[in-house]
DNA sequence: CTCCCATACCTTGCATTACACGGTAGAGGG
DNA sequence: CCCTCTACCGTGTAATGCAAGGTATGGGAG
């Protein structure tokens, strides 16, 4: 219910993710799901969308237990994407935590 | 361009800002821009899901300088819906920054 | 051998939501 | 009369997360 704040992160979750090291798609969902909820119908158009911005680049490998794994690697410019994205991340929760702050202290009804 | 991190909170910000007192939707846009973009196309469809959930219940003021405003006052469920809304946004923060840590130490070459 | 499950890939269609753009209308100044 | 600021509203587009469904490999259970 809550997806919608999502929107924008992932990518950034992903390169992060690749930064530790490279990864498959199906992998990837495993990793993140870790530490939040995401499904495969999000991640494979997403590695699509990386992959055509350049961020990350592929190889091939073949498995012993099922079908050859797509690997991803971040390349230069990927890593320059996360630390910009790291950048507005940090800014944009800081603007929205500014925000909420704003309310906290009359909500409860200090008036001045 | 980083238009899709607000998705989601921007209901949680006009929330917290009814919360420091009524106003109406060209105030509130004022209001949100001192700490971030946001354009009246998006408040006013905004509003409109905000008082369809029943967050926020309106009455007219008429104005001296220019057509009446439409004020939103907070709700119970719209101070409950806040709450929820500020908890689910803490969770979502730190998950995002714990997948961001899984990757700053590895990706300097410490190998652990 | 056959069936099923886990792995691993992928696509289509839907829902949500932020925004650009455009339109209406009142009040006041040049 | 026109123009600007205030203040309201709607339509259409873009981005993106996800459910649902489809394909194929390899191994274990029956």
């Amino acid at each position: 219910m809550k997806t919608q704040l999502k929107k924008g992160t992932l990518d950034m979750c992903v390169l992060a993710a690749l930064a530790a090291g490279d990864s498959y798609a199906y992998e990837l969902v495993s990793i993140l799901s870790r530490s939040m909820e995401v499904s495969e119908g999000t991640m494979y158009p997403l590695m699509r969308r990386l992959q055509a911005e350049a961020w990350v680049s592929t190889y091939l490998v073949e498995s012993a237990s099922g079908p050859s794994r797509k690997y991803y690697t971040l390349t230069a410019a990927g890593r320059q994407q996360l630390v910009l994205m790291q950048q507005e991340w940090q800014e944009f929760v800081g603007d929205v935590n500014s925000v909420l702050q704003l309310a906290a202290g009359r909500a409860k009804g200090e008036s001045a």
